[in-house]
DNA sequence: TTCGTCATGTAATGGGTTACATGATTAC
DNA sequence: GTAATCATGTAACCCATTACATGACGAA
């Protein structure tokens, strides 16, 4: 019955907003741009559409030769099943991506979150690297009691082992500030006047695209 | 019924080898030791416990006071099950160490492998290692591949991830680089006449640990 | 005596894959 | 015409977590 796995769910929406796609170029899109974290086959992507479509949060249209341009483009071929977000469901999407509960900057959701920092909110941009900066803070604070208290226990290839997970956390830290600290650049120069756009990596603007009716795709 | 995660089972096979512990214990250790990678529940290791028993690798004990030095010291306390290998489950467990099969390098695996290389001969040493990062070489050629085919049409935040994953990938290789050549080295220095431990890592020797009653601590 | 941690388990549930079944379209 | 890839699904299974239930022991 359920079949959501919030994340999926997500990405699903969030790809769908920037255009109208079939099943199979959803996933395709979920394992390639996304995909360097997560790989979903269609048994868990094809139940996942249908408890969406019952949401109401997008609908299947019978793409016979759907004169839909843009999906062609995409494809480079027609769509059988075209999956369309509906106001609603582009409403629950902008919802979810204003909530910064601490699930967001755990491993398995921050790299979506991140992925669509694009149409995300620069204050919510700014919770979600703290909050995950400071998760991964408290994890290297974690490794390093455990490595002090076992570090005469374990042998050479633990340690390195050991030492390595350090390294890439600490790693992924370094990042993080990089990204906080141009995110806060960014501000600066605009002086938080506007509404919540642009920081230093936005450098096409933090929304969708060029925006007009380029969303009725 | 089955209840076999491969992962796990070799992990507790493995630790188990190196002094019997009762479940608490062997969970503690299962998540800091070599816990960067992979967290079970109790959920997920008393059932599996129960399999290993089954399959005869591993005894249950009752360890009302089990005069077991080596689980009371461990514990700082008396133990209740005390789980200890069996001759089935060593020989078992070195099967497990020698096989090298396409798994071994996956990320699922790979880590896991890696924390008992203390137990494993140099040439499974190469091989994982060696298997691992063509694995992923061919993961960052899939990458630069699609990469190229949709820089355009990315968002700066959507393209710094991606980077930011391709550059832990090749600070993996990097990693596995350094570990090859450092296998080799040893080899080359001792011009493979032994059967096969030590190589620059090694400095205690590839076994367990010093041996004698030192893990009574 | 109460709190933390040690200690062992089970049932319900979740989230996902694999293998299978099917067929259209394109490139060669 | 045949192989690859596009395209959509389902049923069976797998692995693991969560929440729960239970209780002993040590320290404050």
């Amino acid at each position: 019955m359920s079949r959501r796995s919030g994340i999926l769910e997500f990405a699903v929406l969030g790809l769908l907003r920037e255009a109208p796609m079939h099943g199979y170029e959803l996933r395709k899109r979920l394992n390639t741009s996304l995909g360097v974290f997560r790989a979903f086959s269609y048994g868990t992507l094809y139940p996942c559409l249908k408890t969406l479509v019952q949401q109401g949060w997008i609908t299947e249209e019978e793409g016979g030769l759907t004169e839909d341009p843009r999906a062609a483009a995409l494809t480079g071929r027609r769509a059988k099943i075209v999956y369309r977000l509906t106001a609603e469901g582009k409403e629950h999407f902008e919802e979810l991506l204003a909530q910064t509960g601490p699930d967001a900057w755990e491993d398995e959701h921050f790299g979506v979150r991140f992925a669509f920092f694009g149409q995300t909110s620069r204050d919510v941009r700014m919770r979600v690297l703290e909050g995950r900066r400071s998760r991964l803070e408290e994890r290297l604070d974690k490794m390093r009691a455990s490595l002090a208290r076992t570090r005469e226990r374990l042998d050479d290839y633990t340690l390195e082992l050991q030492r390595h997970g350090m390294e890439s956390v600490e790693r992924e830290v370094r990042w993080l500030n990089e990204l906080i600290e141009s995110e806060r650049a960014g501000r600066d120069q605009r002086e938080q006047r506007q509404s919540g756009d642009t920081g230093d990596l936005p450098r096409h603007r933090g929304g969708t695209r060029p925006d007009s009716s380029d969303d009725t795709t």
